[in-house]
Order: structure tokens, then sequence, then C-alpha cells
DNA sequence: CGTCAGATTGACTAGCATCAAGGACGGTGG
DNA sequence: CCACCGTCCTTGATGCTAGTCAATCTGACG
């Protein structure tokens, strides 16, 4: 079961530039010390929260990855995000309405639960708490549409080749870790797992890239755009 | 060329309850008179604005459609949106970001120019703007969210016949314009022309639909659903 | 060492794209 | 008013991409 850790410090918190109340001003932080949200653990087979549940709580991810996904009702999925260490999720009650996806760890994770009524609170007395959620959720919007250009206008050599460079951007050439199974990747990718699984087989036999251990290395980034995007697809 | 026609006046304009403005009281109203965006008009064959121009203003769509849409180098074209009367586009630039889409009318339109300095201002003096804004974003995510669904996880008659009765809901067998042409249906489900005219061809055969000068008729939504989404995939 | 979940690989097939030809329809100019 | 043109749509033939099915492999773990 999800595990309450205990009760979330905002003036304390170790992740707190990642998170809404990145901008806060420490005069304010102490003014809010009376909003002490909990700290929740989930473990990786566990679900934090399933598409049409009421959304009384939006979440703040502390430590470890997030799937968002949707499910057909005849099995197929969707994974509509991955989110990171600072992202908001869950804020759907917001606009009244009951989660529109399920969320669900990658791994154990850790995530500070905010009640909706609270947060109300905080961001209609905080201008900076409601600018920064304004400018996460249209920043959301925004890799939203790229990633319906992905799904919509690209094959699959080009969606898991842009999806791979852009896991690994900033960190060139690197070992970076990758917490998804083929089957995840395919989910959010539109593919099968054996389509995904094809083409990292021809891609590490050409040397663009390795694996190990759920991690990845591209090594030749650029060799694979040449060989996959060839003609300004990714 | 876009065409100024005028001055907006948010007390007497003709959609306000459509509009991010629809929840302000009448005083309000009064006190932001001041506040006098411009009213410009577009014919189809132009562009409201380009993906990768900076966003200075916003835009509230008073009359007709527009189609935002996002362009792989190599020509390819993903619609990520239609908007209708009422909707807000164009604010990237509340997240500092240039336009992340191109804005293109789908027939004569007309909207209302408001600078997102102007914007901000307002914002910041009326909850009850900052409010409507939050939800409605919330909605755009919820709807992108479903429409990745919908391309990653759907298959070609599954999303048409979706996107259909999607587009003739809350009208229920009666004549609903569909000013879209079949490339666009196409580039916004991720389909070729071809494969688009196929299934409406197939459709209409089967009696399923009627069509006529760029309106549509679902005759038997039912039936249609039986036949394409056989086990509940959609 | 056996078991099990995930990954790989191959063979085959379905689904949709591509290519190509023709049809419908509205607009223009003679 | 009609012939011509251009644009959009339809339909058919063909081929490639990625899905499906199935067998085998790998590595983690008891």
């Amino acid at each position: 079961m999800s595990n309450l850790k205990g009760r979330g410090h905002c003036q304390s918190c170790q992740i707190r530039h990642l998170s809404i109340f990145a901008q806060l001003p420490m005069d304010r932080l102490i003014e809010i010390q009376a909003f002490q949200p909990s700290v929740v653990t989930y473990s990786a087979d566990e679900t934090v929260y399933y598409q049409g549940d009421a959304s009384l709580n939006a979440f703040t991810l502390r430590k470890g990855l997030v799937k968002l996904i949707k499910t057909l009702p005849n099995g197929r999925t969707q994974i509509v995000r991955v989110l990171r260490t600072g992202d908001l999720f869950g804020f759907d009650g917001f606009a009244g309405e009951s989660y529109n996806h399920t969320a669900i760890p990658l791994s154990e994770i850790e995530v500070c639960r905010l009640p909706l009524q609270d947060l109300t609170e905080l961001k209609k007395q905080n201008a900076e708490i409601e600018n920064t959620m304004m400018k996460r959720w249209i920043q959301h919007l925004r890799e939203a549409e790229d990633m319906m250009l992905e799904l919509g206008a690209k094959k699959a050599a080009e969606r898991l080749a842009s999806f791979l460079i852009r896991w690994c951007e900033n960190n060139n050439g690197g070992w970076v870790p990758l917490p998804l199974s083929r089957a995840e990747v395919g989910e959010l990718l539109g593919l099968t797992i054996e389509t995904v699984s094809r083409f990292l087989s021809d891609w590490k036999r050409q040397g663009f890239l390795n694996e190990q251990r759920g991690s990845i290395q591209l090594e030749n980034v650029d060799g694979l755009r040449k060989a996959v995007c060839a003609n300004g697809s990714c």
C-alpha cells in the first residue's frame, strides 16, 4: 500500500526549487508554514490515482518517475506523459473535473500530496504560485502538441529515434537511465514491443547506441539522425 | 491582408459569454472599458501567426474556425487543434515562449487581438479571468491527452469514426457543417487523404452517414460504432 | 538449477500509404 | 450559356511498414 511518510515542510524541502513553490520568497514560505502536505511513497505496483477518480489532490513528484496513461476499453494503452522530479500532476479538480488519466509509478516514488482546496487558497494568496502554475500548463500544452506531431506525422523509426534523442539530450554521449520497458516505450510512441525491440537491436548493431541494465548511451547521435531522419523528418 | 475592423468593447461583445471574460461582473466590465482590443479579420488564405514568431498577442476567436498546425521540415503536417468561437489561442508568450504552432483560418474569420501585456494586467487585477483561463488550460490539456490516445492507440477507422461522432455530438441526427477538406481531416488524424475518403465512401454506402457541400449528417451512429468499434475500441 | 518475465528474432499478414487515373464540381472567361 | 480549367475527391492497383503470432533467448531470482 501507499505509505504516509510524514509531513512536508516547504522551507526545508530539497526539491522546492523544482516545484511550483520555487519562486516563493522566504518570508512567504514562513507565512505558509502551517501548510504541511503529506509526503507519500508508492511502490511500482501501485497506482497514485485512476482515470475517473474524483480529483481532490494534486501531487508533486519528489523522487522517481511516474507515467500518466489512458486506456481504451479493449485494453490498448497510451502513455500520455512521463513525469520527472518537481512535476505537478493530478490537478484536473481545478477545472471541476475528475482525473483524465491514470498515474502509475515507474519505480518506487515519493510524492507530496497537495489537497486542491489548500492549494487553491495558497494560489489565491501568492501570485508567484499562480504564475508558475500557469507557465507549466502552457509548457505542458506545448509538449502535448509536440507529441501529437510525433504520433500523427512520424513513422516508427522516426518516433523512436527522436524520443531517444530527447530523452538523452543534455547528457551527450553519457549513460542515461531509461527505466522504461520495451512495452512502455511502445505505449508511449504508439508502437508494439516487437517494433521497438527491432529498431533498438538494429541501432545497437550499427553502433549508434549501447544499452545495459536499464541505461542507454547514445554513441552516435548524428549517425542515428542521418540514418533515420534522412529527409528532415525528425 | 488581415484587416483591422475596429475596436472591441467587452461590454457590448456578442460572444463575451464564450470568452475568457465570461465570468466578469458588469461593474468590472465598466472599469476595464479603456481596454479596447483590436478586432481583426483574416481570409482563409492568410495566417494569423507562424510557429516561431514572437508571441506578443493572444487572440479570441469571434467568428469562423481556425486550425493550429505543426509542420515537419519535410512538409508533413499535423493539425493539433481546431478552434471554435470563444476559444483563446496564441498565449505562449505568457510562458516567455514564441508560438509553438501556426494558426490558419479554415474560412474567413474574425478575432479579437489581445496584447499579452494588457491581458497580463487584466488577469492580475481580476481573479475571474485568471480562473477562467486556468480552467481552459486544464481543459485543453485534457483534450490533448485524449487526442494522444486517438493517435497512438487507435486504427484509422476508429480514429475517423470517433472524430466524426465527437464533431457531431449534441446534434443528434442533424446536419452539421464540416468545413474541413479530406486533406485536413487526414492531417488531424494522422491519415492520408485516400484513407479518409475510402472510409467515408464506405460508410455512406452502408447508410451510416450523408454528406453534402461541407456538411455531414450521422444517420446511424450506433451502426457506425458497432461496425467500427466492435471490441470497445472507441 | 529451474522458473519466469522481458526481450529478441523470424515468418507471415493486415493495414494503410503510395502511385496513378479518372470523376465531380465550381469558377472563369469567351 | 457553355467550354475550359483547377481543385478536390474517388477509386483501383500495388507495395511497404509495422502489427501479429510464435519460437527462442536472456538474465534475475528463488
